[in-house]
DNA sequence: CTTCTCCCTGTTTTT
DNA sequence: CAGGGAGAAG
């Protein structure tokens, strides 16, 4: 059964011409490709079912749009991820043979919120070294204002800092008041409602004083941007005629205004996206964006990417037969003419343990037949879901990459490092002052807080803290010998011309130190990341690009790992949240713990948040070409109860069988002796 | 009053 | 495994 025949596919037409000569769109697209790719103007909608080729429509749109005169730095292309555009620029300029598509604009919304603003954000009396706020900056900060305007000081009930952080967006993403927001979402939490609302209040205050914006503020800045300022929506409108989005099922409500507002002057949108895949739901993306577009764009022309080139019929099979039940969508069905040998695999192990070292068997058996690593995937619901396998791995020397779970530059450590460089930015910066003042010994939240008051009302320059705490009366001791050093420190990189490379290497020396007394146990660990970090700033030349781009775009490297400097991922497993695996594909997939409390997760009851766990599900199957297999353990090891019988998930559980057989495993004699 | 330390808990997904 | 709470120490 594990005789692999060699399978013949016809190669992806096009991507190779002489120079000189125009492209044949017609020899290279299907029939509703080549519908999207040569649009003329006006909105289209592209429904592009998973694994249809929706990317390499995309570029040759893009393509096709400069051939045809269309300057390229008036096109805006609008991706999930910074590196999907960069990926797709770097393709259109193989495509064309010119370096034309680097004039081309691409990004998230967020960064490119973060370019405008800057640039523009002037009448908005917005200044230019704004810092942008991660989430847990941004909870950060509504802790602070709590303690200090005294709510829920003796409730232990009071929402804690990151679910106020998260209510407040949540609201903002999904264009409701608190009041709407808590009633949908959090009804839990409405006796405390008035406290939030008065929070939410001087969070907004706060961050306006001192130069500071989050996720939220980037998008909300720009509409009203664009909304109150006439000249500058038409100057914009102009500058870009020919607006793309990628993956608009995840764009929440005022993403969606942005485009609707950055199009005002022309219509000219294309926007692709699939009802099926969205998972962003959980964030305030609304994949009624899709379905309602014909109405906010009206003339719109709908084209469907039906035929998919990815996977096996039989993958397919079973794609459709999980989204066949979800309720409203756009109807199509994926069909392709690919088939091959294997079939989807349902494999029931008795336990995690046995799940991890059938992944990594098959997997090592895969590459004996001639798969190379980074053709495989290992998927999964929730970051925590591999911690187990990643053991495994190790033990068996499998080289591999976990993308998703804890970023890279959430962690505490670099977190602390990029604050100093923050400051220098922009030094009413509160969030990261207070982070990097309470690093030092003698200086907790209270001094600390008074010393940023302090820096923030009298407009000092950085470097000056020593002597503001001096003025602030903070008596000779350790406190102040740290609050020297950090001021020679500070004051040093103000005057410096460095790279910012350099600049981080001053602080790297500085910080040192303070990392090895704050983590006894695995200071090594974290020093090699800082390392890694010192690698990142090498690519930047301005300080606030980086800082800014940092929070923005989040190398997906996870903390854990190999942190590798190296990018590419040649003999290397993927291991991914499904979430992370979005738009990537891989020849074998393994998707684990299949089962009621993992997938669909613990705490998902209501509907809705269920029938997004049954797209994600949609998701993570369609990213297989050739292999699938589905695991889950019989038996799961839970904390409170110990060993427990798991059930299968009930998404897997209502399938026919017919469209996913089942296996389970045994214990080989060889196996067992291992 | 402030900071530090130790123990507890409870873990979705991400710009 | 980190963030918060409680209690001890400065």
């Amino acid at each position: 059964m594990d005789e692999r025949t060699i399978v013949v596919r016809p190669a992806p037409p096009g991507e190779r011409r002489a120079t000189g000569t125009r492209l044949d769109y017609a020899a290279a697209l299907n029939p509703a490709q080549l519908a999207a790719v040569t649009h003329r103007q006006g909105p289209a909608l592209v429904v592009a079912g998973a694994g249809s080729g929706k990317t390499r429509t995309l570029i040759y749109r893009v393509a096709w749009l400069i051939e045809n005169g269309v300057a390229p730095a008036s096109i805006l292309l609008l991706t999930f991820t910074r590196r999907a555009a960069e990926e797709m620029l770097g393709r259109v300029e193989r495509l064309l043979g010119s370096a034309a598509a680097r004039a081309v604009a691409g990004g998230t919304f967020h960064s490119f919120a973060n370019l405008v603003l800057r640039r523009n954000g002037s009448v908005l009396e917005l200044r230019p070294n704004f810092t942008i706020l991660d989430s847990a900056d941004a909870a950060d900060a509504l802790n602070l204002l709590r303690a200090r305007m005294g709510l829920g000081s003796k409730d232990r009930r009071f929402p804690k800092k990151g679910t106020l952080a998260e209510v407040i967006s949540m609201a903002r993403n999904k264009c409701r008041t608190l009041e709407e927001e808590l009633q949908a979402d959090f009804p839990h939490l409405i006796e405390h409602g008035a406290a939030i609302a008065a929070l939410a209040e001087a969070y907004q205050g706060y961050k306006a004083e001192r130069g500071l914006l989050d996720y939220d503020d980037l998008l909300w800045r720009l509409v009203e941007l664009l909304e109150k300022h006439q000249p500058t929506r038409e100057r914009l409108s102009e500058r870009w005629r020919q607006i793309m989005v990628d993956e608009f099922q995840d764009t929440n409500l005022v993403q969606a205004r942005v485009v609707r507002l950055l199009a005002a002057a022309h219509d000219n949108v294309m926007v692709v996206g699939d009802d099926a895949q969205s998972i962003y739901a959980f964030r305030g993306a609304n994949y009624r964006n899709i379905l309602d577009f014909p109405a906010v764009f009206p003339g719109t022309r709908v084209i469907k990417l039906e035929q998919n080139y990815r996977s096996y019929q039989s993958i397919l099979d079973l794609a459709n037969a999980i989204i066949a039940r979800a309720p409203e969508k756009y109807a199509k069905t994926l069909f392709t003419t690919r088939s091959g040998p294997s079939r989807p695999l349902l494999v029931r192990a008795e336990d995690e343990r046995m799940q991890s070292r059938f992944v990594a068997q098959r997997v090592l058996e895969l590459r004996e037949a001639g798969v190379a690593l980074e053709e495989m995937a290992v998927l999964f619901r929730s970051g925590f879901h591999s911690f187990d396998l990643e053991l495994e791995l190790q033990r068996r020397d499998i080289p591999f990459v976990k993308r998703g779970g804890l970023k890279f530059v959430e962690a505490a450590h670099i977190k602390d490092v990029l604050a100093h460089l923050r400051v220098l930015v922009n030094p009413a910066d509160a969030v990261s002052w207070l982070r990097a003042l309470t690093l030092l010994p003698g200086v907790g939240s209270r001094l600390g807080a008074a010393l940023v008051d302090r820096m923030v009302a009298q407009r000092a320059a950085p470097g000056a803290i020593a002597e503001q705490a001096a003025l602030a009366g903070v008596k000779a001791g350790p406190s102040r010998d740290g609050l020297r050093r950090l001021g020679e420190l500070l004051a040093g990189l103000a005057q410096s011309r460095g790279r910012p490379a350099e600049k981080l290497a001053q602080v790297l020396e500085y910080y040192r130190p303070l990392l090895r007394d704050a983590y006894p146990d695995d200071f090594p660990r974290r020093e090699r990341d800082l390392e890694h970090l010192h690698n990142l700033a090498e690519r930047y030349r301005s300080l606030e690009a980086m800082v800014a781009e940092m929070v923005l775009e989040p190398t997906a490297d996870a903390v854990a790992g190999v942190a590798g400097a190296d990018r590419d991922r040649e003999g290397i497993l993927t291991l991914s949240t499904i979430h992370s695996a979005k738009g990537l594909e891989w020849r074998v997939v393994f998707v684990i713990w299949l089962c009621e409390g993992r997938f669909p997760a613990a705490q998902v009851v209501d509907e809705q948040a269920l029938e997004e766990e049954r797209r994600l599900l949609y998701v993570a199957v369609t990213r297989a070409r050739d292999e699938l297999y589905l695991s889950y353990p019989v038996y799961m090891f839970q904390r409170a109860q110990g060993y427990t019988m798991s059930a299968v998930s009930r998404f897997v559980a209502e399938l026919d069988p017919e469209v996913l057989p089942a296996a389970m495993l045994e214990e080989s004699e060889d196996e067992a002796a291992s």
